[in-house]
DNA sequence: CATAGGTGTGACCGTTCGGTAACAAATGAC
DNA sequence: GTCATTTGTTACCGAACGGTCACACCTATG
């Protein structure tokens, strides 16, 4: 198979003084990084590109500007350190949640207005799908612990976009809340298989038709 | 340890029943079956169950009842054998196209119903999302032979579809369209992630909403 | 300065996996 | 029956991977 995985075992040819920390993305993260958090916030990005069985824990590590062996004295395994990733995406979804929550207080239309917003410009960005739909797409090894973290997530978000719908009055809001996340991680998936010019760029037009729809138009 | 060769046949005498090959599923394939198709079958549902990187080639020749030297003599590599199951499973989707409108031959409204309904039956059986996407998901690789497969199926789907939403008179064929393929897509992904209790269930249901709203519904 | 705890390093192990070589056995056409 | 093609069998290779060990290093704190 030509999986040609980024592993490569790790050399460091030159013993190269750590004036790096270009690891972290350009922000004001200057400040020391402490090697966990490196690793999580690198092995969320390298199991988006490559997948969570295309990646290997060596490569982690190096890309973390790290080691094999500091790697798992934070996670007992590389299953732990999956977990790890999925429970802060999970988190940064919430964040999201919360982010609406705050811009539009007591307004349950305009929060869900926000919503279809706010994927929609992550769906432009990030161009792999949901990480968590896609985890459970790789891992379907019966009793995988990222099956727990997985299921926890998807219960949540439904019941935080169900409960969104059912403040907004209208009637059947479970019905709406579960099309709209069809909708959704239809166009995660599409956006990977098919790109930006797929299916996946009339998510927006397609959720606004939905609303309208269930009567949660617009003005 | 070679396993107990199940295959010793008695083909004794001249018009025996072909009680053989009780390898392929229980149906009424009991005429010999090849070796070659015998593998392609069999990867088929291998893949499905565990993930392309989720299953051997050792293991899927063993459940063809055949070797891994005679899967490398029809499939030069893994690579090859997965894209030819991506293929076959393209052609089955052909072949549920083909059904449909032989059904309701001339009668678009028609057959944009047979389709949801099919592909919600569909949705019923298989525990597994779509086999093209999900080896999206997997094989991110660049430059992967299968992706050439997975490429011409979306855009073949997606204009099968697009057609058959046009020849209903609406307007905006084309946004009915996708939107029907994300809700296609969604429920298949949320299938794989939260089983049939969760927002797959209501695929048919939002499908015939939306058909609804694009005027499509039924008399 | 001394000490302790987190970190870096490289070697190593066992397994799995994709893929190949060489040879024996079965099968089918003539 | 003969012969060519297709299958089966076994052993093997090399690489990648997850995971561990022993030991050196660094740095903060007392």
């Amino acid at each position: 198979m030509s999986i040609a995985v980024v592993n490569k075992n790790a050399k460091r040819g030159s013993t190269v003084k750590p004036d790096q920390e270009s690891t972290s993305p350009p922000g004001l993260s200057s400040v020391k990084v402490a090697p966990r958090d490196r690793i999580v916030t690198t092995a969320c990005e390298l199991f988006r590109q490559h997948g969570i069985r295309g990646i290997g824990v060596d490569a982690i590590a190096e890309a973390a500007s790290t080691n094999k062996m500091t790697l798992y004295r934070h996670f007992g395994s590389k299953d732990d350190l999956v977990c790890e990733t999925l429970r802060v995406t999970s988190e940064k979804s919430g964040a999201m949640w919360a982010d609406i929550e705050t811009r539009f207080p007591d307004d349950a239309k305009a929060q869900l207005g926000a919503w279809v917003t706010a994927l929609s410009d992550c769906l432009q960005r990030e161009p792999s799908g949901c990480d968590i739909a896609n985890a459970a797409v790789e891992l379907k090894e019966a009793g995988h612990p990222a099956h727990a973290v997985i299921e926890t997530f998807k219960i949540l978000q439904r019941e935080k976009l169900t409960d969104l719908c059912r403040r907004t009055g209208i009637q059947e809001p479970e019905t709406l809340a579960d099309t709209l996340l069809l909708l959704l991680e239809g166009a995660r998936v599409s956006r990977q298989a098919s790109g930006l010019e797929g299916p996946a760029q009339c998510f927006q037009r397609a959720c606004r038709n939905t609303l309208t729809a269930f009567g949660v138009g617009a003005p």
